[in-house]
RNA sequence: GGGGACGUAGCUCAACUGGUAGAGCGCCUGGUUUGCAACCAGGAGGUCGUCGGUUCGAGUCCGAUCGUCUCCA
């Protein structure tokens, strides 16, 4: 796990306080209202929240937007020789152990091992960040959230603690102009150059500089005495002083102090240590540094406001909030809490969906789903009746557009996933409210006070409904109805809920998931990428826009795993790298090339193309010769792929934007995948498409093509392409130089893919299927140039041959099917007709050879092959008119011979269907069974029929 | 990564331990009616997600697969 700089609060007096009890007090009866309860037990947690607010004004100093506090910090160290580096994306891509970027470093690992490939040795950043684990937190204290932005500043082997901690000092007290004496530091034990540093360099009073242990004080947290082994090293902490006038409290003592006295507003990791195996820390050749403040904190700090979300970058929420539900927000503690999640998760979510990560039942997705419900509630809670979350979109992006645009490019796909998502958890709402109904009338929930005596005797709770643990936790796990909804209406009842039961079923759950995954949680984990750096490999230049043919040299050769080979021979499967390569590796819904490699005596073919960290890995089957590192090779893509795709490339961006003007500016892309057979396109789109608008589709998209319009490609800086209206492709991520894509005024987006030179190259493009892929997403596929004229040659095949086998002419060929299946119809009726009649003759005939056995009508009756059904039919017609009917049927057909019998259940003592029909298909050699009333079966030896019918009346006489 | 549930008519869902696939709403036809989900009679509509297996017989049991929902990590 990766330590944040900024994270858990590690001061010890930091534990935010917790109510102890439930309220009961509310007396709501709608379903809504009664899983209100479960929220107010957050309201003294959040009274005693606003009991602080008063020490927290600070006169001396400027309140400031957090937009302003971000760039200032981002100057600051620009100015200090920092490259300014943008958020990387909330979802990290080359790192799958992550579900989300939870600190300002990840995106940096690589660098701090020495090993990364950016030309910097300093950088800052703003980084969006999304951490979970604190979620039933957040509102509730002042200081947790689900998404918050880190300010960091970097070293990757430059500077150190000295310029460090003077730097942030500056920070602090002249760009933001915080007195000194507010601040106060925390080191670890025995980082004593820190010390120094502070004491000295800094001029921080001895009783404002604490130290604490590996535990607070240490990253990750306790490596010195528990691991990972690794790159590793002391932090220093920085806090506001709310109370500078005050003494400060003796290290010792912090235990015992009041927690809204200090807050933590920046973390300075100093990487020093390489953690070896027998947990001696060695010195690291090179020492980093990993900076993080919370910009939540420092604009709630400089603002004078209680929490966090009383600042500028919150209160836009709140209000939109007040506005749609008619609640003042400081009104009702446990509604504040409420809004303050709700503009929380608001935050959460919409930047998850801009990035891609959209609401899904796993991984990442599952997080995202469960913030988006967990406002959803809340929502419900404090009013809403309709889905209103999707409404604070907009809210989002007026914050926070500034910063971070993506979240104002892709508001209408944010909005619509949202909006779904709400009306998805409103219908788990129904029904498992449904299910908790009928339960409760299943288990005498009206006598409540005569539940429990039994669970007592089990060691559950005294008063507890019997069952409710394991059904509660059943209502959770496989319906998604929260317990404490169901704990809430077991209370309006006077009932309890099984705690004791559910939190079993809760364990067990947890302890399966843990057993079945072994997840590395090393930070730095071992890549191909990082293999190559070692080595020396320098990236791979990629010439492929140009080009499609290089003569280059190789660098390295791997196998399956991350190890170099020597040599590589015919039969071979492995990895390339090159120099240079003309190979366009898979990337922004783009395919990796193939194509081929030649050497002198030697050949491969190139199956794939990827890239790892800006080493081009090109999949290679030696098939003859031998190929060493350092050897040249032509490569030569090939050609007719790469143009196949890239028409199909081109034909993407058309088809985004004929989307757009017919069905709608909403519709934005959820993923493509482009190749050279077809171009697969996910859209973000609510309903199925007419016929009409697909036609609409095709149509404008081969008039641009028919217009012949050229495809002008660019390298811009992404600011600069963003400012000229360049629409970015939702989920994808940009580094600081871009490419993008313009086909006339028609379409302009950012595209690191190829393409045709002029759109007349795409030659005709054709949907070729349109189908929904999940809740507002569909999937829409089509061809270009040869393979939609290969596809319209198929369909014509089809055509063709079944104007053959109908013997009409192409034009008639729907006619003609629609008469066949009229024909087929009215045929199947009278076939129904006829067969109805035949069952009357068969009835009629079985009343003729019916007799009286006792009191029953019976008859064996052996008749023409009959279908399983219409003996059924025969049996019960016969049952109603000879009531009390019991008789046999055999039904002779090619294969054997099927038996059917009916025993009217007043002799049920004597006879029953089912043991005559056993006993019937046991003597033809076959099976059967079924009811006491009905049964039936079949026998394969038709040659014993005659024993089977006497055998017949021989068991029916049994009824005389 | 590991569990659980569900896929049946246009929609919402039934079908006891394997034994003739149903209801309500909607739709069509005819009639009656004309103020808030109108009524009566008749009718159409189903490869029971897909593939394979067990069985005399599979919507039902077993296996695989696709999809949806959900929980845990």
């Amino acid at each position: 796990m990766s330590r944040p700089a900024w994270g858990r609060v590690s001061f010890p007096h930091q534990q935010e306080a917790q109510s102890p009890s439930d309220s009961r007090s509310s007396s709501g009866t709608g379903a809504l209202a009664i899983a209100s309860r479960a929220a107010s037990r957050c309201a003294a947690r959040s009274a005693a929240l606003a009991a602080d607010g008063a020490a927290a004004s600070i006169p001396s100093m400027k309140p400031l937007s957090a937009a302003e506090i971000r760039e200032r910090y981002l100057r600051f160290f620009e100015e200090r020789g920092h490259k300014r580096m943008a958020s990387d994306s909330l979802v990290p891509t080359n790192d799958p152990t992550l579900l989300f970027t939870g600190a300002g470093m990840n995106q940096f690992k690589d660098m701090f091992l020495g090993q990364g490939s950016l030309p910097w040795k300093r950088v800052t950043t703003a980084q969006k960040c999304l951490r979970v684990p604190d979620l039933e937190n957040v509102g509730a204290t002042p200081r947790h959230h689900t998404f918050f932005e880190m300010l960091g500043n970097f070293s990757f082997g430059d500077y150190f603690k000295a310029e460090c901690i003077r730097w942030e000092w500056e920070f602090f007290t002249s760009a933001l102009e915080i007195p000194g004496r507010q601040l106060a530091v925390t080191i670890y034990t025995d980082d004593d150059e820190a010390y120094e540093i502070w004491r000295r360099d800094v001029g921080v009073p001895h009783e404002r500089i604490y130290r604490f242990g590996e535990k607070e004080n240490f990253w990750p947290a306790e490596a010195p005495s528990k691991g990972p082994n690794g790159p590793c090293g002391p932090c220093s902490e920085i806090y506001f002083d709310r109370l500078p006038d005050q003494p400060p409290p003796p290290n010792d003592g912090l235990d015992g102090l009041p927690s809204d006295r200090f807050t933590e507003i920046g973390n300075c990791v100093f990487t020093q240590f390489d953690r070896r195996d027998d947990a001696s820390l060695a010195p690291l050749p090179q020492k980093n540094i990993d900076v993080g403040l919370g910009l939540e904190r420092i604009t709630a700090v400089l603002s004078g406001a209680r929490n966090n979300f009383e600042t500028d970058l919150f209160l836009p929420y709140l209000r939109h909030l007040e506005a749609h539900t008619g609640k003042r927000y400081g009104a009702d503690p446990a509604d504040d809490v409420r809004m303050r999640r709700i503009a929380d998760h608001a935050r959460a979510v919409t930047f998850c969906i801009a990035d891609g990560a959209l609401p899904s039942n796993e991984g990442r997705g599952y997080v995202v789903r469960k913030i988006l419900r967990r406002a959803a509630r809340d929502g419900y809670d404090l009013g809403f009746e309709k889905p209103f979350l999707h409404g604070l979109v907009d809210v989002v992006g007026e914050v926070m557009g500034g910063a971070y645009p993506e979240v104002r490019e892709h508001a209408s796909q944010c909005r619509s996933v949202t909006r779904a998502e709400e009306e998805g958890f409103a219908q788990v709402y129904r029904q498992g409210m449904q299910r908790l109904r009928t339960f409760l009338a299943e288990h005498g929930a009206e006598q409540g006070d005569r539940a429990g005596t039994s669970a007592a005797s089990r060691g559950q709770d005294p008063g507890a409904l019997p069952g409710s643990g394991d059904f509660a936790f059943q209502l959770h796990d496989t319906y998604g109805f929260p317990v404490d909804i169901t704990r809430a209406v077991l209370l309006d009842r006077g009932l309890t809920l099984d705690e004791a039961g559910f939190e079993a079923a809760m364990t067990a759950q947890r302890d399966r998931a843990r057993a079945a995954s072994a997840t590395s949680d090393s930070v730095f984990a071992e890549s191909t990428a990082m293999t190559l750096r070692q080595a020396g490999v320098t990236p791979t230049r990629f010439v492929g826009y140009d080009l499609l043919q290089v003569r280059t040299m190789v660098r390295a050769i791997l196998g399956s795993g991350t190890e170099r080979l020597r040599e590589a021979r015919a039969g071979d499967d492995v990895r390339l790298v090159v120099e240079t390569t003309p190979f366009y590796a898979q990337g922004g819904g783009q395919l990796g090339d193939r194509g081929v490699a030649h050497w002198s005596g030697g050949r491969a073919v190139i199956a794939d193309t990827t890239q790892l960290d800006g080493y081009w890995i090109h999949a290679a089957r030696i098939e003859s010769g031998r190929l060493a590192p350092g050897d040249s090779v032509e490569l030569t893509v090939d050609e007719a792929m790469r143009r196949a795709t890239e028409r199909h490339h081109t034909a993407t961006h058309l088809l985004h934007a004929a989307l757009k003007h017919v069905v709608g500016a909403h519709v934005s892309q959820a993923g493509s995948e482009v190749g050279p057979e077809r171009l697969r396109f996910d859209y973000t789109h609510g309903e199925r498409l007419t016929e009409e608008q697909q036609r609409r589709i095709e149509d404008e998209v081969n008039d641009v093509i028919l217009r012949a319009i050229s495809v002008i490609p660019a390298e811009l800086r992404l600011v600069d392409a963003r400012a000229a209206g360049f629409v970015a492709m939702f989920g994808e991520k940009y580094g600081e130089n871009v490419r993008t894509l313009s086909i006339g005024d028609y379409s302009r987006e950012l595209c690191g893919g190829t393409h045709v030179r002029n759109s007349g190259n795409i030659g005709s493009f054709r949907i070729v299927s349109d189908s929904a892929i999940s809740a507002g997403t569909r999937r829409m596929e089509a061809v270009t140039g040869a393979v939609a004229i290969e596809h319209a040659r198929r369909d014509r095949a089809v055509l063709v041959e079944l104007a053959q086998r109908l013997k009409a002419p192409l034009a008639e060929v729907s006619a003609k099917v629609e008469a066949l299946v009229e024909e087929q119809k009215r045929l199947r009726k009278e076939l129904e007709k006829a067969r109805a009649a035949d069952l009357s003759t068969l009835l009629a005939e079985l009343e003729r050879v019916v007799k009286p056995i006792g009191a029953a009508r019976s008859a064996v009756l052996t008749t023409g092959p009959l279908e399983g059904k219409e003996l059924q039919e025969l049996l019960a017609r016969a049952r109603q008119k000879l009531s009390p009917f019991a008789g046999v049927i055999f039904a002779k057909a090619d294969d054997g011979v099927a038996v059917a019998v009916a025993v009217d259940p007043a002799f049920h003592d004597r006879l029953k269907a089912g043991d005559v029909v056993k006993e019937l298909c046991g003597l033809l050699g076959g099976g059967g069974g079924g009811r006491p009333d009905q049964a039936q079966g079949k026998g394969k030896d038709a040659g014993r029929l005659g024993a089977a019918q006497s055998r017949a009346e021989e068991l029916l006489r049994r009824l005389a």
